[in-house]
DNA sequence: ATATGCGTACCGACTAGTTGGTATGCTGTC
DNA sequence: GACAGCATACCAACTAGTCGGTACGCATAT
């Protein structure tokens, strides 16, 4: 019975449709019959699961924080035993992901914020949230390797992950304006080694 | 005679006011209209300078070019004797400059680079050579940096300078995100903690 | 078993307003 | 009187959102 699996997931074809599609032309120019097209359904079904195009781009947020939270979740580069290890290993990963179109390795919450801050309240926040979430599952690592090596910085943690996430950001940024990915990982490899600068020469290499 | 004053101005209303509207509510949302009802002019006024809104989104990344341009041009920063602490001044003065609100010290090639990239090959590209010239006037500095050093680095001037670009734009996301500028300045710090870090210790007191 | 009742999921034509763009005319300057 | 600079009026296409209606699953009663 396809019926049964059938419904309800009009929803979820259009949060899906809507990854791709706003990630490639931006939140604003990007309409409620576009996506209704790119997902299958009638715009019948687009209101009767988002009352309007601005909630669709909350629960598009939030879809996002969701699928790439799982990703990250199941990444490897959590095997390390070394936190400091670990955390070069997590932009070692996002560095693996710069393959194919720059549509498909860019951020969506970082490409809708931009467009909806001073318009969108609701919208700032979802991403602001999918942000900070994602910055905060870095911080007990950079903490850990802060202990670890007795730092006595005038920068937390938090600031530290938080930074993480702006390079990276400003990466998919070059990356579109230059159309490619090339850039992108050149400034990754540069805050890779601010970190290796940061918390020592070998710092990597003594782990266990 | 207020007339000859007044006339071609309307040209250069409009860069202006698409200048600060854009930056606030994104290049997709921003309408012809709304633009000329900033500028104060028509719409006859706006089609008789620019054949298109993609036109007008060209000549305003060129304007905003022209417009940092100038000012970076004139900064004190330049008066340093020591390459790397013209770049750290650099650095210092773009903290400088995050003053007032969101809208006012964000980049408006950033913001319209990331709506147009795909759909606008023409904005795109004008907004890559603003990002790119302006990366471009920080390499003899860097290179410069370099060589008194004798740093045999495995990172070119080139990488470095558009690096400090990537940063700032994702320093920019995340203000918009949390709705501060705090947060940006932060990770300019971190920038040029790692430009420090670079160069060695105590490079830049090591300055003439 | 089957009838009744009801809620959720979905459809697609419709509307009021907005969009980028055009056609035409007026006004001052060379 | 030609032409640049601008204004006004207008248009077809598109916009987000609405609305009356259908299809279907599920519970309870009979």
């Amino acid at each position: 019975m396809p019926k049964a699996a059938a419904r309800q997931d009009a929803r979820q074809k259009l949060l899906d449709a809507a990854l791709s599609v706003i990630r490639t032309k931006g939140y604003s120019a990007t309409s409620v019959d576009e996506l209704c097209a790119a997902a299958g359904v009638t715009k019948g079904a687009f209101f009767h699961h988002f009352k309007s195009k601005e909630e669709l781009g909350v629960a598009a947020a939030n879809h996002w924080s969701q699928v790439t939270g799982a990703l990250f979740a199941s990444a490897p580069y959590h095997a390390h035993a070394d936190p400091l290890a670990r955390i070069i290993g997590y932009l070692e990963f996002r560095k693996a992901l710069l393959q194919g179109g720059v549509p498909e390795f860019t951020c969506l919450v970082g490409t809708m914020v931009q467009e909806s801050y001073e318009t969108a309240p609701a919208i700032r926040e979802a991403c602001n949230a999918s942000i900070s979430d994602h910055a905060a599952a870095l911080e007990p690592d950079i903490g850990a390797a802060m202990r670890d090596r007795d730092l006595a910085a005038d920068w937390s943690a938090a600031s530290l992950a938080l930074h993480t996430q702006a390079v990276l950001q400003g990466a998919f940024i070059l990356a579109k304006a230059k159309g490619g990915a090339g850039i992108a990982a050149d400034s990754v490899d540069h805050l890779i080694r601010y970190l290796k600068l940061l918390f020592g020469p070998g710092a990597v290499e003594r782990q266990s």
